[in-house]
DNA sequence: TTTAATTAGTTTCCAAAAGTAACTAATATT
DNA sequence: AATATTAGTTACTTTTGGAAACTAATTAAA
């Protein structure tokens, strides 16, 4: 039930592990939620969408994400087989992501997801409180 | 950037209030990420495609979700108008979950979520470690 | 007539995930 | 020699999620 880190690129493997919902009976939502449950992943999915960004376009592309999460969860995902990232020994480094077939699969899925909370009236939930 | 619980049913304001991330182009996939990017919310409607289901039944479908989470997440679904819930004064008390137009709206997408899930190979990555 | 059962939650306390800010390595440029 | 650049790390704090025991109100059973 864990998803654990291991030799990917070139990072050692510290233990980051997340904590998945035990699925016996493979439920196929849950199944998904395990994958994409998240804040993140599906926003950098989208942000992928259109062509290869490098972490630092990433970062402000995403805006209120930290480096840290960012980084967390490209790892997760590069795990996953939703992302690829290719590095590129040069100075300054580059980096640079991209969405496999697999995560590209997901666009579409995403698009009706964004049309459904469009279509939403903004309601009282929305505002700011405190 | 809170989402603050008000009034609702008979429960009092416990200031549970959860951190959304900033959004202040209403970029549309954010705007979801913050109605539905958790563990259990995608999983929540998805239990209640067929039929409204009572508090406890929702709990020992979803099996591991504890009572406290399930709490929460039930009564930010209801601020946000993705479920309704319905109290009956019995003994012992009985209280329903239904969802709303807008969550039955977002079933058809969490299918294909699902089609998307199950159409992976089983990776690596899903090994149970530890 | 105390005792148990039922349901929809709370409460307390602890673990895990997300976030912040400062720091690093390896050059290239000024 | 100092500064800039990029893709991260590190150490730490805050926020969220989770386990387990507890409660209220009433009916049913011993």
């Amino acid at each position: 039930m864990y998803l654990c880190q291991r030799e990917s690129s070139n990072q050692k493997v510290t233990h980051m592990a997340r904590k998945l919902i035990e699925n016996p009976n493979d439920c196929p939502i849950t199944h998904s939620m395990n994958i994409i449950g998240n804040k993140w992943t599906s926003i950098i999915v989208y942000m992928l969408a259109d062509r290869k960004l490098r972490f630092g376009e990433l970062a402000v592309r995403i805006d209120k994400i930290s480096r840290k999460v960012l980084t967390d969860q490209l790892r997760e995902m590069e795990l996953r087989g939703i992302v690829v990232r290719e590095s590129y020994a040069e100075t300054p480094p580059r980096v640079e992501y991209s969405l496999t077939e697999k995560g590209a699969r997901l666009i579409p899925i995403l698009n009706q997801l964004c049309a459904w909370s469009k279509d939403i009236e903004l309601d009282l939930a929305d505002e700011k409180v405190r």
